[in-house]
RNA sequence: GCCCAGGUGGCGGAAUUGGUAGACGCGCUGGUCUCAAACACCAGUGGGGUUAAACCCGUGCCGGUUCGAGCCCGGCCCUGGGUACCA
């Protein structure tokens, strides 16, 4: 009987559906074990060979917990909103909703031909209302709490209220949006439209007026993460500030514990050192600076207080509040051109010339606080509006930034710092600023001497001391924006009442998404919801017409796969308190600053609230590299319709052509293929080396416009789903980015099918010896059992492939065909090659499926070896091996290869110096 | 610019973490089987060198530590990814 890889497959995947054999139910008998996959946007392109790879590595991880005893939750879902859709809804009018249907249908036939073992009970779909119930229920619970600095956690507004109402806001510690303060008797005393406006300051789901990067080709704002380069990362399109009222998260509320949650958690350090960055910690001091003639303060966010003797002019953002108050009458239109300037470009341009230095004076001068100097005031768009207090003082010694404007604008530069043995020079003679925080003060009154450490820690207790400022910490991880001008997301839970907004009592939850006609803003310019009839509650208060965000609904779907269809709460107490995190996560790095945060953040809140157990959702997460794709060329001689050969191609003037890799069969050019693949190639003609077209290659991103995409369905329809499994991971580590190439595949075709032999004689007939292995069998297996579960657990798929092709080889040589090193093998294999186990080990006469079986234990006796071979080098240069007992000493390993005539050879009649005996490995023999 | 990975045969990649570099697979060469092909099997395959062997060279480059370095240290070059005026 021939290896049918196809009936397998199909038998085992109507098994395994018919039987339920993946779906799981809470098992307090059992330890748990949750395995993830990022769930993908069902795209209209479908899965190449590349989306898979992830989710086989987690397949194989779930599939051997599974055999090891554990009860795996292993659930897969769809993040169903998002752009692509919509635009498609645009230019054809047909409803987001059918669009996703189909595709996710097409993912879910592709998924399944390649045999993973999700429960797929659990599915989620972010645009069901069943689903987005709870994204929305979540809103509702951030809206109804803020977040207490003192406690360092979310509390609800009722006891925010309760504050207020007693003693006003002076003594309360929270992160918000307003630095306002007032009494009781004043909270009192405001209507309730003044009340809450000044609780929206204070919601951890806020409306406000924000800086946001607006799109107008996609006609919504964009999140940071969703922008990049100053173009939208979906679609590219240019991205411009602007000022709009939008729904926010206060995320960077949670900036201090985001951070610390990262010690805790097992992720690749890269991927916290990107959190980390995005978080942005900084410690430094926030100093008051007086402005000469007029009683307004300027306060500036400084990391280098020590420094402040050096500051020798101010810089504001250019739409910093105090610009037009403060500017002079003869600088007003030079500012007011700069600032209208600065407003008329891009991201994108603004990015282009980061090194052109503009700005200007704005005529009035800012006091240094600590030595009452006046210094000119400028602003410039160096300076961030959204960073710090957008003002900053310039110490141009020491900040390469700040020298570079000095520098341009012929701005007096103090050196404050010099480097432990120096002395001070004349900064004009500088070629760049000293940076560095290794050194010590000079010049500088106060903490004249001090090292630079210690004077700023100095200064700020002496700041401090006289009201001029305080110690601070500054994150420049920014608060989300959380509402899209969309139509395909889900609705807030919103409406309002006197241009106040409301959110809906949660019995009225789902807030269902509306038809509406045309997928477009409305003629006036309100997002699509505008469109929607009767879009308001039964009291006729309009809902929100924004939708939220992409990363609204990936949020803490992790959540509710624990209890999918639970329609009381999210998840419930028991179902949480089980499944408690995420104990694997896998998916692409891509997510590090979006999704990865913002569910972080989700899930504290969650954890805030008492509703989940576990402060950080994902414990352990790894990132599974790229599969790019392997493009292959054909060469054109220039002006006919001739194709030369690869190896030829210099010979004449050629252009380089993508052609379709499923031409090419290891670089070989099938030509009537190619003929038939398009008219303009049907006349084509060849100029042929060996009587073969050899095309060229390239690695390149995987993409249609290349021409390299490979299609995991061709795979299995011509080897089989095991074999493209096996093939994926055999391909590299994990982690790695690497090309696909076909080609190789066949190598690990050839191994299952050689697998498949050992259980079958000559004649085709099954054929399993009960005898008792042989010594060198059980070793054989043995050693593989204990690196398959070795390689397993830290995630080395590519050598477990090696290592089962170096077992099958070792048994074909050996003809073993006995029933218990077949079992063990069939069982190490089926959390890679699950199909062909299964079939195995029903042919072993096994009557329940292979992943009810356990994982085999590992018998070391069956690894001892009575001989180890010893390489014996000179000088570090290995010249010959030799067997020897594997319990010999040292001083007997080192008599035995010394009187070996070979020593005396490569002695050449000189005497050792030294002899290092490695004791079952190496001996090395200095001359 | 900064941060993080990584540079090993024609290709994808191994190397027990300082102990025989190139496992395993692809490709290639030769052979067996076949009318032929496919499949399968056997042998070879880092470079130089030799009839064959001996031997020499070899993990991006230069230097160091060590009995011994792909692995550790210092400096440099290159590739990929992330990030970008964050005060």
């Amino acid at each position: 009987m021939d290896y049918n890889f196809s009936a397998i497959e199909k038998k085992w995947q109507e098994y395994w559906q018919k039987n339920k054999t993946y779906k799981i139910d809470i098992d307090t008998n059992k330890p748990k074990f949750y395995v993830l996959d990022m769930f993908p946007y069902p795209s209209g392109a479908g899965l190449h060979v590349g989306h898979p790879l992830g989710y086989i590595a987690s397949d194989i991880y779930s599939r051997y917990k599974r055999l090891k005893g554990f009860n795996v939750l292993h659930p897969m879902g769809y993040d169903a909103y998002g752009l692509p859709a919509e635009q498609y809804a645009i230019q054809t009018g047909q409803h987001p909703a059918i669009t996703t249907d189909i595709n996710i249908k097409r993912y879910r036939e592709q998924l399944d031909k390649i045999g993973f073992s999700y429960d797929w009970d659990r599915e989620v779909r972010t645009s069901d209302p069943k689903y987005y119930h709870w994204t929305q229920w979540a809103f509702i619970q951030m809206f109804k709490h803020y977040f207490n600095k003192q406690s360092q956690k979310a509390e609800s507004i009722e006891s925010l209220v309760a504050v207020f109402e007693k003693e006003g806001n002076q003594n309360v510690q929270a992160a918000c949006s307003t630095d306002q303060i007032f009494s009781a008797d004043q909270w009192k005393s405001w209507s309730q439209n003044q009340q809450q406006e000044m609780l929206l300051n204070y919601r951890l789901a806020f409306l406000a007026e924000t800086q946001v990067n607006w799109c107008s080709e996609l006609g919504t704002v964009l999140a940071n993460d969703e922008v990049k380069d100053g173009v939208s990362v979906r679609g590219g399109y240019p991205v411009v500030q602007k000022k709009m009222k939008q729904w926010s998260l206060r995320v960077s509320a949670y900036a201090q514990r985001l951070l610390d949650g990262l010690d805790t958690i097992d992720w690749t350090d890269s991927l916290k050192e990107v959190q980390r960055n995005w978080i942005g910690r900084s410690e430094g001091a926030s100093v008051n600076f007086g402005v000469k003639g007029n009683d307004k303060t300027i306060e500036v966010f400084t990391t280098r207080p020590d420094t402040l003797y050096g500051a020798t002019f101010m810089v504001l953002a250019p739409e910093h509040e105090l610009v037009s108050e403060l500017v002079t009458p003869e600088y007003k239109e030079k500012v007011e051109n700069y600032i209208h300037w600065v407003k008329g470009r891009t991201e994108r341009e603004r990015m282009a010339d980061v090194n052109k230095i503009t700005g200007e004076f704005i005529g009035a001068y800012g006091i240094n606080p600590i030595t009452g100097n006046e210094i000119p005031i400028w602003i410039a768009d160096y300076v961030l509006a959204g960073y710090g207090t957008g003002a900053i003082m310039a110490v141009p010694a020491h900040d390469s930034r700040d020298f570079a404007f000095a520098k341009h604008f012929k701005l007096p530069i103090i050196q404050v710092v010099v480097k432990a043995d120096d002395k001070a020079t004349d900064p004009a003679s500088w070629e760049e600023s000293y940076d560095s925080k290794e050194g010590r003060m000079i010049n500088s009154g106060l903490i004249d001497g001090l090292e630079v450490k210690t004077a700023i820690s100095s200064i700020i207790n002496y700041i401090e001391e006289k009201k001029l400022g305080y110690g601070k910490i500054n994150f420049r991880l920014r608060d989300a924006i959380f509402s899209r001008q969309r139509y395909w997301g889900e609705p807030f839970p919103v409406y309002y009442k006197n241009d106040l907004p409301y959110v809906l009592d949660e019995s009225e939850l789902p807030l269902e998404l509306p038809e509406i006609d045309k997928y477009l803003p409305t003629e006036d310019g309100q997002p699509p919801l505008g469109r929607a009839q009767n879009w308001e509650t039964a009291e006729g208060y309009p809902y929100e017409l924004s939708t939220m965000p992409g990363f609204a609904g990936s949020s803490a779907y992790y959540l509710r796969y624990m209890d999918p269809k639970n329609n009381q709460e999210l998840v419930s107490k028991e179902a949480n308190a089980y499944w408690q995190d995420v104990d694997l996560y896998i998916g692409g790095t891509e997510h590090a600053t979006g999704h990865l945060i913002y569910s972080r953040f989700w899930n504290k809140f969650l954890f805030d609230l008492g509703l989940v157990c576990k402060d950080e959702p994902f414990k352990k997460l790894i990132n599974q590299g790229m599969i790019q794709g392997r493009s292959n060329f054909v060469y054109r001689i220039k002006d006919s319709n001739t194709f030369v050969s690869y190896n030829l191609r210099s010979d004449y003037e050629v252009t380089e052509i993508h052609v379709d890799v499923n031409l090419v069969h290891h670089d070989v050019l099938d030509i009537e293929k190619f003929k038939a693949w398009r008219a303009e190639f049907n006349q084509a003609e060849f100029i042929l080396e060996d009587n073969k077209y050899i095309c060229g290659y390239a690695v390149e991103k995987m993409s249609k416009s290349m021409y390299n995409v490979v299609n995991p369905d061709t795979i299995i329809e011509q080897y089989g789903a095991d074999t493209l499994r096996l093939y994926e991971m055999f391909l590299g580590p994990l982690e790695d980015s690497k090309p696909w190439d076909t080609s190789g595949i066949e190598g690990v075709h050839r191994f299952l099918r050689k697998l498949w032999r050992l259980f079958f004689d000559a004649n085709g007939s099954l054929n399993i010896s009960n005898e008792t292995p042989n010594p060198g069998e059980q070793k054989t297996i043995h050693k593989t059992i204990k690196k398959i579960q070795e390689d397993i657990e830290k995630f080395s798929f590519n050598t477990s492939v090696s290592a089962f092709m170096i077992c099958v080889n070792e048994l074909s040589e050996l003809k073993c065909n006995k029933r218990e090193v077949l079992s063990n093998l069939t069982l190490i294999l089926s959390p890679f090659a699950p199909h062909i186990a299964e079939e195995l080990w029903s042919l072993l006469g096994n009557h329940t499926s292979v992943t009810d079986a356990d994982f085999p234990g590992c018998n070391e006796a069956f690894l001892v070896e009575a001989t180890k071979t010893y390489a014996v080098s000179f000088n570090g240069k290995v010249r010959f091996t030799l067997d020897l007992p594997a319990d010999m000493t040292k001083d007997a390993v080192e008599k035995e290869v010394m009187i070996d005539e070979r020593t005396t050879k490569w002695l050449e009649e000189k005497t050792p110096k030294k002899v290092i005996v490695v004791p079952g490995k190496i001996v090395n023999i200095v001359v």
